[in-house]
DNA sequence: CTGAAAGCGCTTACAG
DNA sequence: CTGAAAGCGCTTACAG
């Protein structure tokens, strides 16, 4: 393998040189210059990345931790990411939590070691022991669609987004609206979507009922069990809408309906979050909203390449959102 | 920051003692390693993996060349891949061409003087100088949906997953079967794919008509297009049927005949490949071949790593398929 | 404009 | 069972 030195050797320079051509950095006689790059052409020589940083303290290796990869969002999400990482020649290292929080804390650690330049993560959940762990790294840092409290975050703005939508269910008369969530752990979907749909309820004068809700784990499964614990706590009082956290159990809810012989919308709305190009092919088609997660994406990458640049960022970047009215409403 | 010399004055041996205990190579009495073990904990110490890589060769990283990562099947793989190597601890540095296929050859080399440990790819393409570059690499190499000369593969069965879907349109007595493909540049969908579609046509004794062909490029759009233009070209010999290289195209095809008022499959039957979330819950639910892509992905990983310890490899895994017969034939 | 030398944090023969 | 020393391939003050 072609070093460093052997350059050196064949242009009759030091490695001294080679290594200020390479870079850019100081003075070399155009000459000299040429004959460098000449012989780099030649050889194909390129550095060893390892021994660069292990001198520079710089990796060019972003640490980006997903909760599943195999995921719309998160494919998105990381297209966006490495769409304004790739243009300033950085490259991503991938890290899967497979939906376990534990790893989460482990692969902050476990990219620290790996002298990553900076991390992006896309948490599931806030604990201290993750914060923690995030601090000790003292690396340039974003959380992307999870406000953490200390850190630079890219949300979306679920609050008013499930606002947005629970409002537009009440004024198109639904009086009944169901609602399929997941675990409160997970702030950003757990929560504040689920605390939107019951203040705007409330503001509308209509009584949210526990009845009326049901809870699972992002699978188009579990909104299947969702929409058949509901009806079946429900009785005779079925709802006439349902209000669906994610996509994929908005889609699950509406297999267990239509299984069930119940007409959307006649009988009953349903309405996701997400725009999964799923949404858009279902029959009817889903009403639900974009969060633009490739966007998203690309300001996570462009906070974290400004902090590396040590210039100002702002704290916490809320993606905008629209509300995709389709024929399932 | 603290190294393995911190840690190795803190418990009054040498570095090479610490090493050798954090390694599991060679003795150290059991009051040592104790010793090591325990400040290692305290610390939260982990070792600088550039400096380790610099003296041992190995990153512990495996660069994996998408042609596109915010796809269904790219996640899929991705996947599959992670699982296998996380647990061996091993992480994933993630390119994606952007389905440019100059990019396939750079990022080759690039992962090379990033030292990754082996690179999986998922080329588009297959042409003299890509061979070359990965060649030159000498790095454990597996390409994965595509045969590529000289270099072990994880291929799906192209070849007889399209027979098999257009002999099953031909027994359910479909005379005209139409075919949306991709550029024969890629060999594996765009060349087998049509082949055999070619091929069966022939063998059934059914004409195969010009007229009757449209050419993609992967997207939603594409198919769209496909349809209408073949649809155009037929004038009154409008097809029975249509066999589609990809879900998502044959969904554009679906969506083009319905708003012109064809019923599916009554007027006219689609068939598709790739077993997409997608394919199930459209109207109707797209009959296609699933390809266990995840499954694939981990096959490739484990392949890599077998090479990786200088085990005995299978040069070529074909990937089995299973046709999915749903309500749009 | 150029080079000698030190040093980044590890591992690994080698010697004891 | 343990340690001193060399060396992996770079970059960067420093000196000239």
């Amino acid at each position: 393998m072609t070093t460093i030195n052997d350059i050196a050797k064949m242009a009759n320079v030091s490695r001294t040189t080679v290594s200020r051509v390479l870079n850019n950095s100081g003075y070399a006689s155009e000459e000299v210059r040429k004959r460098i790059l000449r012989i780099v052409e030649e050889t194909g020589y390129m550095p060893i990345v390892s021994a660069k940083s292990l001198r520079t303290k710089k990796s060019g290796v972003i640490g980006v931790i997903l909760p599943k990869i195999s995921t719309e969002t998160s494919s998105r999400v990381v297209g966006g990411i490495n769409e304004v990482l790739s243009r300033e020649n950085f490259q991503i290292l991938l890290t899967d939590t497979e939906l376990d929080r534990e790893k989460e804390i482990e692969y902050v650690r476990l990219l620290k070691s790996r002298q990553v330049d900076g991390i992006i993560l896309l948490s599931t959940n806030v604990n201290d022991r993750l914060i923690r762990a995030i601090s000790e790294t003292n690396l340039p840092f974003i959380s992307l669609g999870q406000e953490l409290p200390g850190f630079p975050s890219v949300v979306y703005d679920d609050y008013n987004a499930a606002v947005d939508m629970t409002n537009m269910l009440v004024q198109n008369r639904y009086q009944r609206i169901a609602f399929i969530g997941v675990g409160e752990d997970d702030p950003a979907v757990g929560g504040l979507r689920k605390q939107a749909y019951i203040e705007t309820l409330e503001k509308n004068g209509l009584s949210m009922e526990e009845r009326l809700m049901a809870v699972g784990d992002f699978s188009i499964e579990s909104g299947y069990e969702g929409m058949k614990a509901i009806l079946k706590q429900c009785g005779k009082d079925v709802p006439d809408a349902v209000f669906v956290v994610t996509d994929r159990m908005a889609i699950g809810a509406m297999e267990y309906l239509k299984e069930q012989g119940y007409r959307i919308p006649e009988d009953i709305a349903v309405a996701g979050i997400g725009a999964s190009a799923l949404s858009k092919y279902v029959t009817p088609s889903l009403t639900t909203i974009e969060y633009h997660n490739k966007e998203a994406g690309r300001k996570a990458a462009g906070i974290l390449l400004a902090q590396m640049k040590n210039q100002q960022i702002e704290n916490k970047i809320v993606q905008n959102y629209r509300l995709i009215r389709r024929d399932s409403v």
